[in-house]
Formats: structure tokens, sequence, C-alpha cells
RNA sequence: GGGGGCGUAGCCCAAUCGGCAGAGGCAACGGUCUCAAACACCGUCCAGUGUGGGUUCGACUCCCACCGCCCCUACCA
């Protein structure tokens, strides 16, 4: 073996023997005790993998190959979420088949990860395109039919006018498709739902089981689950014309304020604004302004501070209290799909309804008093939203609205007058899935003209995607539907002559199971056996983006909770441990993007410095939570590392070899060599927090240095006396095997160079020897008042007592003090000595 | 508007239970090596922790207010 480090034959070398011996091969039958599923979240196979990819992986596999040191039965997969629209446009641009494009990218994605050493279990890598893995989508969308969770519904929805596809609410930013930032309109369709809604609740109490998630993520679920505790309150419509709903139910959070309506406001798409444009006594105003608001696109209608527009809807309502009359508007700050999509206007009391009521002349009622008394309508400028005492409010007058939002009283109350009663809402929607695309998974439902709509039966899955269509070009409608041969089918009830559905699904249903199919990724007759998921679930590393945290978080939640409900699984959460990775930016801080052309392959890495100085260097350039800009220098840096740790192996080669693997140094060593071995094991104890906390492997790579900079020359070291030896020989054991989750190529090397057998991942992960930790004598600051006076060395173990007298006794110290009366001396074993005059 | 996160040397980042602000790297500078340069090696330099208060013997760390930046969400009644 040279004595020079030619990284890529060695990389190459290991590589190869990994693929070999299937070290990354996940067993068939895990022990319970032992097994870790470790994820990464799958790729979309968008060409080129990029450094982004690199670092997220690379953290999976840092851990994954520690864990394999501390022996454990790792499940470690890997798997692409083939279907979705950049297919398409590929195809659209380039007359290429979406597939053809898609498995090319695959092609190259997966030689990428593997020539980058990844760690993976390859034989379950699965592609959510392919039929053996769509089948199973589908299998698991008619479960989900079958269990009263997926229905039909005409209603208005986000239209993306260059895709021409729907959008679900995740997908619409800033009023834009997150695709192809074209505008997205409001259209009614009718399309296909998963009631998730359904799963509100338990996706909420599950927030409270999930100790090892992030705080950010969590708290963005809560917010976007939006679970509001309130009250539904009935007002009548004053003399209901024929059709007419004779009753207007509204949702509030503040029920305390229902004596201070005094006017109800409906969503133009509501089923009352729908009734009340089509025929209320102000038709022709209300479906004018129906029209104009549904033309309006998300971003005019979402604009902050935008003017409250609103127009006579014709009915009047009954307030239920006081029976009143108050008018009731048609304006599309209501939104239809929150609540029930009808609002009592409390002008006095929420900031919306003031700014509506001041534009429409409508009246304003100060039912919650401030604690001055102040509180005037004459005088308001705005809504008064905080709590305070209830006046004007019949048989409340005079209750403080403090002791808790929304008040039990006035809903006991409600109840008992049969005008309202407690209601939770939740601001989470059904899940659209439709969508009029092609590279989807078909839905395999069947509308039959005798029978409705039937699913296509379990057995008879799946609905493969026809091979071609004529044309990828969107035109508002599925390409599906000019296949013939596809849309045309028998029913599966009556088996008279029948229509398939022509709409594929979202994508977020494919990477909704994804990592249930892993734990049986070549089952042919169910998705996973039951038996093989409960070998492995839950997920114990599940690493990812933060962008993930409100849509697939979620569908993933929610699906492995229906499947439990179904007697598939047994866990009711699928990952007990998320991760976020920052992301990666080039060296201006700009995000990599093919559009920018900064982006950089792991390719050009591995070439440029290796694969594990690019590790290394990720690594070492921040916490992995952190976003870092990669930086050449660094990586530069990183190579110089490798080469140096190689050069301290090679150059000790024969002293490590001189003492068996498990060498252990002692107190006999000299001052210089039990630092060495110090340095060591505090290295080693660094990888450890690192690994078990947050991921954070910065300070572990920095005491890679520490080691090595405090390590003498190999010719100190070879003309020193045993005792030293062997604590040097121990420390570079040490290092041998901390270093392999990072630098496992090199690792690897280095173990076979020392004589091991085997892969150095089929070893032990070393242990923290607290006792090389200790130091025998301390240098300690003295401080008086709080500054530094002196510093005195004293042994690690000395007692206080001591401590404090040698402290005392130091001439800068008895200076500082002066004629100063020594009132405490506080003594913090092995840090300072702090004298309080 | 709501939620989450982050501000430490020129730059990236460490700092255990509240205990001496500096481990490491980059850059810069000086030196050794070299015909010279690069590489390599040795060495040097640099902040008082965004601002203002508070608690404490002691605050980067805890509390309050503010400033700046990033991310998520947003008429959710």
């Amino acid at each position: 073996m040279s004595d020079l480090y030619d990284f890529r034959t060695t990389e190459a070398k290991w590589q190869a023997s990994w693929n070999e011996t299937g070290l990354f091969r996940a067993p068939a039958d895990p022990d319970p005790s032992r097994k870790f599923y470790a994820l990464e979240m799958f790729a979309y196979p968008s060409g080129d993998i990029h450094i982004g990819h690199f670092r997220n992986y690379g953290i999976g596999d840092a851990a994954v190959r520690r864990l394999l040191m501390q022996g454990k039965d790792v499940l470690h997969p890997f798997g692409w979420d083939a279907f979705g629209l950049p297919a398409e446009n590929a195809a659209i641009q380039r007359d290429i088949h979406p597939r053809e494009w898609t498995l090319g990218n695959i092609a190259t994605g997966r030689s990428t990860l593997q020539a980058v050493g990844l760690g993976y279990d390859w034989e379950r890598e699965f592609a959510t395109c392919n039929p053996d893995y769509y089948h199973f989508t589908q299998w698991i969308f008619v479960l989900l039919y079958e269990r009263g969770l997926v229905y039909r519904k005409n209603a208005p929805v986000n239209w993306c006018v260059g895709c021409a596809t729907v959008l679900a609410n995740e997908q619409v930013q800033d009023g834009q498709c997150w695709r192809c930032k074209s505008v997205v309109e409001k259209r009614d369709l009718e399309q296909w739902y998963i009631r998730i809604t359904e799963y509100a609740q338990r996706l909420v109490d599950g927030l409270d089981t999930l100790p090892k998630w992030p705080k950010s993520t969590l708290a963005s679920q809560r917010n976007w689950i939006g679970r509001s505790e309130g009250a539904a309150i009935t007002f009548g419509v004053e003399s209901p014309a024929e059709g007419c709903p004779s009753e207007l139910e509204v949702f509030t959070t503040r029920p305390d304020t229902l004596w201070g309506v005094t006017f109800l406001a409906l969503s133009p798409e509501s089923d009352a604004g729908r009734w009340c444009a089509g025929h209320g006594s102000n038709a022709t105003d209300v479906a004018a302004y129906a029209k104009a608001a549904a033309l309006k696109t998300e971003i005019e209608r979402s604009a902050a501070n935008r003017e409250k527009t609103g127009v006579d809807s014709g009915l009047r309502a009954v307030h239920p209290c006081t029976g009143e009359t108050v008018p009731v508007l048609v304006a599309d700050y209501v939104l239809a799909s929150y609540g029930t999509g009808y609002v009592m206007g409390v002008p006095a009391h929420d900031e919306r309804d003031f700014q509506f009521a001041k534009a429409h002349d409508l009246g304003i009622a100060v039912v919650i008093q401030n604690k001055s008394g102040s509180l005037d309508v004459a005088t308001m400028e705005g809504a008064y939203t905080e709590s305070g005492v209830m006046t004007a409010s019949g048989p409340f007058d005079g209750r403080p609205s403090a002791d808790a939002i929304p008040q039990p009283q006035v809903i006991a109350w409600l109840e008992e007058q049969g005008t309202g009663s407690g209601r939770v809402t939740f601001r989470l929607r059904d899940w659209l899935i439709s969508r009029q695309r092609y590279w989807g998974c078909p839905i395999p439902m069947v509308h039959c003209a005798a029978c409705g709509v039937v699913p296509v039966p379990q057995d008879q899955l799946p609905v493969t995607l026809p091979p071609d269509v004529e044309s990828w070009i969107p035109k508002g409608r599925s390409p599906l539907a000019d296949v013939a041969e596809f849309v045309a089918t028998t029913c599966p009830k009556c088996g008279g002559a029948a229509e398939r559905d022509v709409d594929t699904m979202d994508t977020f249903i494919d990477s909704s199971w994804y990592h249930l199919r892993y734990t049986d990724a070549h089952n042919g007759d169910l998705p996973f056996d039951p038996v093989a998921a409960a070998k492995w679930l839950p997920v114990d590393l599940y690493i990812g983006g933060a962008e993930h945290a409100n849509g697939h978080l979620i569908y993933f939640r929610f699906i492995t909770k229906v499947l439990k409900d179904a007697g598939f699984l047994d866990v009711e959460e699928p990952v007990v441990r998320l991760f976020h990775h920052g992301m990666v930016q080039d060296g201006d801080g700009r995000t990599m993007s093919k559009s920018l052309g900064n982006v950089i392959s792991p390719i050009h890495l591995a070439r440029e410095f290796g694969i594990d100085a690019a590790r290394l260097a990720m690594f070492f350039f921040a916490p992995s939570r952190e976003e870092i800009r990669w930086n050449e220098d660094g990586a530069a840096a990183a190579r110089k590392l490798v080469t140096r740790l190689h050069a301290t192996f090679v150059a000790n080669r024969d002293v490590i070899a001189a003492f068996p693997a498990d060498v252990r140094g002692d107190s006999s060593g000299s001052d210089e060599a039990r630092e060495a071995r110090r340095r060591a094991h505090i290295m080693l104890q660094r990888f450890d927090d690192a690994f078990d906390g947050d991921l954070a492997l910065n300070p572990g790579v920095a005491a890679i240095y520490e080691l090595l900079n405090v390590f003498p020359n190999a010719e100190k070291v070879a003309a020193s006396s045993e005792a030293d030896r062997r604590c040097y020989a121990e420390a570079l054991r040490v290092l041998a095997l901390t270093m392999a989750p990072v630098a496992p190529h090199l690792a690897e090397e280095v173990h076979e160079m020392l004589g091991g057998e085997g892969s150095v991942f089929r070893t032990s992960w070393p242990a923290v020897d607290p006792e090389a930790l200790v130091l025998d004598t301390v240098e300690i600051a003295v401080q008086v008042r709080g500054k530094v006076k002196a510093r005195i060395t004293v042994a690690a173990d000395a007692d206080e007592a001591s401590v404090r007298e040698t402290a005392l006794a130091d001439p800068a110290v008895v200076a500082a003090i002066g004629e100063q009366p020594v009132r405490r001396v506080i003594v913090v074993p092995g840090r300072l000595v702090n004298v309080v005059v």
C-alpha cells in the first residue's frame, strides 16, 4: 500500500466492497430490541442529484454507519417520488415521454448516490410511478373509499391557469401556483376529496406525543390544522321566501359578543349566498357581486387590508337573543370553506367587522367594556378585541368576559335557549386529490349510468396508466379523457358499459405511505405485510427539509392513522424523531438552482476533494440544522484533513500494531501522551452527543483537528516510553473508529491498514472512558468581585477548602482584596473561585 | 397580524447545570522548505457576545423591552 492517500481509488474500492458484502442490506428478521428504521425523504427524480441531497443523505448515512457499529439492525432504504408535473413539462418541451424522462433521471440519480458512497439497501428501492407501487396507492384509495373517507363534491377550487389543473391549498403560495407561478383562480368543479378533517382532532392530539419533533414543525402543524373552540349560533331569517334557508348558523369564537351583532355576512360561495344571487330580492346585485368575487385572483382576494366590499343580500336575520332584525350582506371577506360560511358581524369587537361596518354604514354596538369604561361608539377608531366586562348583554350584564373565551356560561345559556351550542372548528380542509394531468396515479373509480360511482375492486387493481396520450399540452381536462380505450370500461357492479374516472391523484398521496412500502417492498398482494411493517415501524429517525411541515408530514401522519384503524399497523404515529437539515447555498448565499446555473453536483466534489473530504467539510461548516454556504476553500481544508489523518496513521502504523486493538493507556503516561488520549475521548464524546442529540457534527470534526494538533510527530511517538505509546495507540484506535461515520472510506482503509478483518462498520463503536477525560491538575481563575485577578493551579480533585485557601493566599488576590472585608467565597470545583467583598 | 428561529473576531462557527468568552477552520500576516512558486510545516493577529434594562457573587447562557435578519402562515370569524 502506498503511503500517499489516493482518495479516488480508495473510495471506489470500498464502495465496491460495501456492495459485494451487502453492508447496508437490512436483515429480514430484525431483533426488536435492536431494530432501527432510518429514513430520509425520498427524492423527486428531477435530473441531477445536487449538493443539497448530498448533505441531507450524508447526515443520514453518517447516523446509519454509527448505528451499524453499535450493532443495530438497520433499515435504510431509498426510493423515488416519481410522479408529478416536471415530467410532463419535459414531455411538452422536449417531446420525450414522461416515463422515459423519469426513468432516465432515476437511473442517473441512483448512480450518483451510489458513486458518492451513500449506504442504502437498494434491494428495497422503488419508484412511485411504477405500477407495482401505484397499484397499492390505488388500493389505499379504495380502502379510504370503503371507510367513508372519500367523497366527490362540487366546490370552488384552486385552478392553476398555467398547469391547467386544480391545486391543493398548500400548493397555492402567495396566490400563485407553487410549480409554475401562474395565477390561481377559483373555479367550481366536481372533484374527489379525502376526508382528512375526520382525523383533525387526532392529528392535533398526536402532536403532544412527538417530543422528538422540532418545535417549529409542531407549532406549524398546530396552526395549519387550526383548532378553534367556539359556538355555533342560529339566526332566524325574517319571512323567508320559498326555497330560502329559514335559518343561518354562524360560527364564532366569541359568543360573549353575541349581543353586539349588528349584521350577518355571507360568503358569496355559501349556500345562502348562492340562493341570494339566484332568487333573493336583490339577486341582480348579489349575482354581479358574486361573479366579480369569483374572478378575483387569490392575490387580489387575500391582499392585506383590502377594502372590505359587500352587497345587501336582500335578507334580514332575527337576532336569537333580542329578536331584533339585522341586515344580512354578502361579502367576500367571508370564506365559504371555514366554519359555516356565515359570520355574525360584531364591529365593536372584531377588526374585520369594524372595517366592514364603517365602509357600509352599519351599526356598531359596544357589548364588552374595557377596564376604564371608556369605550364609546362615537369615538372608537378600531375594534376592541380584548376581554372586559359584558354590557348591554341581557342576562350577562356586568359579567367579566375574561374568565375564559369562549364563555362557557354563554354557551350553556345558548344551549338552554336552543339557539346555539358549543362547537369546535378546524382550519384544515378536506384533501382535494383530483388532478387533471397525465403523469400521476389513476383514480380507480368508475362512473356507471346505472350504479353511479363505483370503486374498482381491489382484486382488479391496478388501473394502469395508458402508455400514451395524444398530446401532453394541458387543455383544462385530463389528457386521459381523450384516450377512448382507457375511458371505456365495464361497471364492476352491474357489468354494463361505464366510464373510468379520468383524473389522476395528487402526488402527496404517493408519498403518504412510502415509508410502509419499504418494509415489504416487493409484496404483490398487499401494500405491505402487516407483520413486516410491525417489525420496523415506527421510523426511528426521519430526515428532510422543513418545507414539508404542513404538506407531506400531515398526509403521512394521516394515512398512518387510517391504516392503523384498518388493522394494518399498530402505530399511531409514523415517526419518532424528525430532523430538518439546513439548506445548502452557493458561496454568495443564493439557493442553488438550475436557472441560476450554480448547482454543484456531488460528483464534482468526489473528483475534486474526495467524498470523505466533502462530507467532513459539510459536517464542519455548521450544525446540520443550519443552512450552509458551500465554500471551496473549506472543502480544500477538509481534503487536507483527510490527507493528514491518513498520514498520521501511516506514520504511526508500527506503534499501533505493537499493541492489541483494545489497547488502553493509563495514568502512568506522560502529560503529553495522556493529553492525546484525553482529546480522543473528548472527540468521541462530542460525536456521541451529536448522534444522540441534534446531529450537530461540527464540534466533533473540530475535535479531530484538536486531537491532531496535540499529537506529536511520529519520531517522538516512537521514541516515547511504553506507557506513552499505549496512550498514543489508544488515541489513534479511538480515532480510527470514531471517524468512520463521517469519513467512511478513509476509515475502512485505515482499518485494513491496521490489520482489521472485514469492514470497520462490523466492528464496535468505542465507549468513552470517563477516566481518560479527567485531568490531574486544573488551572482555575480566581475572581474578586467577578473580575479575574489571578490563576491558580490545583489538583483536579482538590476539595473546596484547600482550593479556597490556595486562592486566598495568592498575592494578586490579597492585593485585590486589600482592606475590604471578605463577605463570601464561592468555589466552583474545577472552574473558579469568586471572592465577594 | 400570528407562529418559529437566529444575531459571538474580517468570515464560518465553539463555549457542559448560569462559572476564566475561544476549541476548530477559512482569510490575512510572518517564518521554514524551494532557484522561485505552489504544496507542506511552524508561528502571529483578531471580538467582549445586536441594543437597553433586570435577576445573580457571577449572564453569550435566564427574564423584560427594543433593533436587525431568515423561515412558515395569513381576512380562519
